[in-house]
DNA sequence: ATAGGGATATAC
DNA sequence: GTATATCCCTAT
């Protein structure tokens, strides 16, 4: 293991160098056929095991022994064909290339199915190939997402984390609570130093900052009375910060509100909070010269301590389910919900401390917020909160497109939650999602009080509910047929072939490609064997998988490049190697490889390595011979048209590699 | 990470 | 209502 994970990298550079070396001097070229050959033939290890043993290769000992670490070491497709075209080239000057790799009548036999599958060959190849562009992308779009989205969930403790954002802010909140002492409000004189500063930073004392100047007042007096020194601070607050308003705020606060044209959102938080709403004025002995205003100096005054009514927090608690938790703002935004003058900052307070009249309210938000999170960790909060909120908005899905949103093309929905992609995607997954209400399950997560509390609240469903399952995507004649490959290349690692670049299957999580698998070819599933190419042309057409094991077809005729493809992949292992279907597939998982493709029908497997590759057709002539040398080169020429024959019979369609390359 | 099995959605 | 595919959760 250790050697060859070390020993790969030389594997590789000499590879790379090999073709110049080769041309200039035939017998470089030696290690390197020879490496090739020692390479695929995990045929047999044992045979193997007489090269392997030495200089040659490394990648050769570390197919006998070590299956996983085997694949590192295994020379790439690239590398293969690399070998393969110097191989070539050297034949064809020489002859003596032959001579000098034993192993490689062995190589074309396995190279076929099953260097696709386990061997190091076709491991080490996806390796290469994959690594390089796909770097195993975590696909945790959940995570990620649902990180980045959320906002709320722990609700307490971040929000008793989240630092004020300003120092001032901060002060401020503190002035909130009414002062012990209604004299300890400063006055603030028109002529006063606070005024001054407020109203024209640039005097003398415009170095101090409004925390400093609160404190400053509230330190200042205890012998004003309090209207008075809220009047002031008023005026003062007012001609410093709305000049403009001065007319009309004079009067009374409705004024201002109804009059005020600028969006809650836009004004200052500091400002509206400031501000006082109507529904509040009923609590607060209405100042009369106060507007309120000012925000930052004056912090809130008692005025500003509105208690949040039960109305409110319901309407509070809607906007959370909608919007989310933590995106206050939006929730301010939403044209149906109303606040009284309420500010994302108090939103926030009082979703975080609730007053008695709403905490069951906020319980229950916070239980479902709860909920959602842990339920729905791999939908993205952002979702969630936009499901709802816009009805156009329908579908979106939620992990699978986070993670790998440009490669399928067939899934449009992928879409962020913003984008409103609702049917792009023919499989109408999105559709479906929305859906889920009538179904009755669709808020199966909720506890039952939860929703009945929503639903006293006017809450039809959460979002959160929606969200939950994701929807249900059929798969394709493609997805299968890639599956397929996957199945070939990689056995029952479902997780590799899901980051496969070269399949595409990235919109698909490893279990929803095993469940496919399962459904489609329950046999091979189960037994580990191959999947015959029945099955794949019945998935194309209907799906007799089921059934299809059952018939089993020799040789599966393969159209390739047609949708339909017939697969003919039959993971069983020349009969020499691998005791067979006695694997159950669990094998599979842990060494996939063999068992797998060992297993199936040695009549489907013997196909050449060559024709296996050319087949693919992907190769040209040109590279079939190549191929065909670096599968078996020995075989060479002559071998290839064997193998030729049999091959196109059976379809191996899957291993396209390709794209490996 | 994968297997097994349950739940749900969809098609017939 | 049944059958099936897909999604999901849980155990290992």
């Amino acid at each position: 293991m250790e050697s060859a994970s070390a020993l790969r990298p030389l594997d590789e550079s000499l590879l790379r160098e090999l073709p110049q070396l080769s041309l200039r001097i035939a017998p470089l070229r030696e290690p390197v056929s020879s490496r090739t050959l020692s390479v695929p033939s995990p045929l047999e290890p044992n045979a193997s095991g007489t090269r392997d043993s030495n200089n040659i290769s490394n990648s050769s000992s570390n197919n006998g022994k070590i299956p996983a670490n085997a694949k590192a070491s295994l020379p790439t497709v690239t590398e293969f064909l690399n070998a393969a075209r110097i191989r070539k080239t050297e034949l064809s000057a020489d002859s003596q290339s032959n001579v000098e790799c034993p192993p490689r009548p062995i190589l074309p036999a396995f190279v076929n199915l099953r260097a696709l599958e386990k061997f190091p060959f076709s491991s080490s190849f996806d390796d290469d190939a994959l690594q390089g562009p796909r770097k195993r992308r975590r696909r945790d779009p959940q995570a990620d997402s649902f990180s980045e989205h959320l906002q709320l969930p722990i609700p307490q403790a971040q929000k008793e984390q989240r630092p004020p954002p300003f120092g001032p802010f901060a002060i401020l909140n503190g002035l909130n609570e009414p002062p012990p002492n209604a004299a300890l409000l400063p006055p603030i004189e028109a002529g006063s130093n606070i005024s001054q500063l407020l109203t024209k930073p640039s005097g003398g004392d415009a170095g101090v900052d409004p925390g400093t100047l609160v404190s400053a007042q509230a330190a200042v007096l205890d012998s004003q009375p309090a209207e008075r020194r809220d009047t002031r601070l008023e005026e003062t607050l007012r001609t410093s910060l709305n000049v403009d308003e001065d007319d009309d705020r004079n009067d009374n606060d409705e004024s201002v509100e109804s009059t005020n044209p600028v969006d809650p959102d836009e004004i200052p938080l500091a400002v509206r909070e400031a501000e006082i709403p109507k529904s509040s004025k009923a609590l607060l002995p209405p100042p009369r010269e106060d507007v309120p205003l000012s925000p930052k100096t004056r912090g809130r005054s008692r005025k500003n301590l509105r208690k949040w009514s039960e109305e409110e927090t319901t309407t509070l608690l809607r906007g959370v389910i909608k919007c989310g938790i933590g995106n206050w703002t939006a929730i301010l935004a939403q044209p149906e919900l109303e606040f009284n003058q309420r500010t994302a900052s108090n939103l926030k307070d009082s979703a975080s401390d609730p007053n008695e009249a709403a905490k069951q309210l906020h319980a229950t938000l916070a239980n479902t917020l709860l909920k959602a999170k842990a339920e729905g960790s791999d939908e993205t909060p952002g979702k969630i909160q936009l499901s709802h909120i816009m009805p156009s908005n329908q579908g979106f899905e939620p992990k699978s497109g986070a993670g790998s949103p440009t490669r399928n093309p067939q899934n449009p929905s992928i879409s962020s939650t913003v984008s409103s992609t609702p049917d792009a995607n023919p499989g109408s997954s999105s559709i479906t999602q929305l859906q889920s209400p009538s179904s009755g399950n669709s808020t199966p997560a909720l506890s039952s009080k939860s929703r009945t509390t929503l639903a006293s609240l006017g809450i039809s469903e959460p979002h959160v509910a929606k969200t939950k399952r994701r929807s249900r995507r059929p798969f394709t004649t493609a997805e299968d047929e890639a599956l397929l490959k996957g199945y070939a290349v990689h056995g029952f690692q479902w997780t590799l072939i899901q980051q496969d670049s070269r399949l595409n299957l990235s919109h698909r999580k490893a279990t929803d490609l095993r469940d496919r698998f399962r459904t489609k070819f329950p046999h091979a599933y189960r037994d580990g064997g191959s999947v015959s190419g029945k099955a794949l042309t019945n998935q194309n057409q209907s799906q007799e998988l089921t059934t299809g094991a059952s018939t089993p077809r020799p040789h599966p005729v393969n159209t390739e490049q047609s949708p339909s493809k017939t697969y003919a992949m039959t993971p069983t292992s020349t009969p020499a190697t691998t005791p067979r279907n006695s694997v159950p597939r669990r094998s599979h998982a842990a060494t996939p490889s063999q068992s797998n493709f060992a297993q199936i029908d040695p009549a489907l497997l013997p196909p050449p390595p060559q024709g296996f590759l050319e087949h693919s057709m992907y190769l040209p002539p040109a590279a079939s011979g190549v191929l065909s040398f670096s599968l078996d080169d020995g075989s060479g020429a002559g071998a290839s048209s064997a193998v030729e024959t049999p091959w196109e019979d059976n379809t191996l369609a899957p291993m396209i590699w390709d794209e490996l390359t």
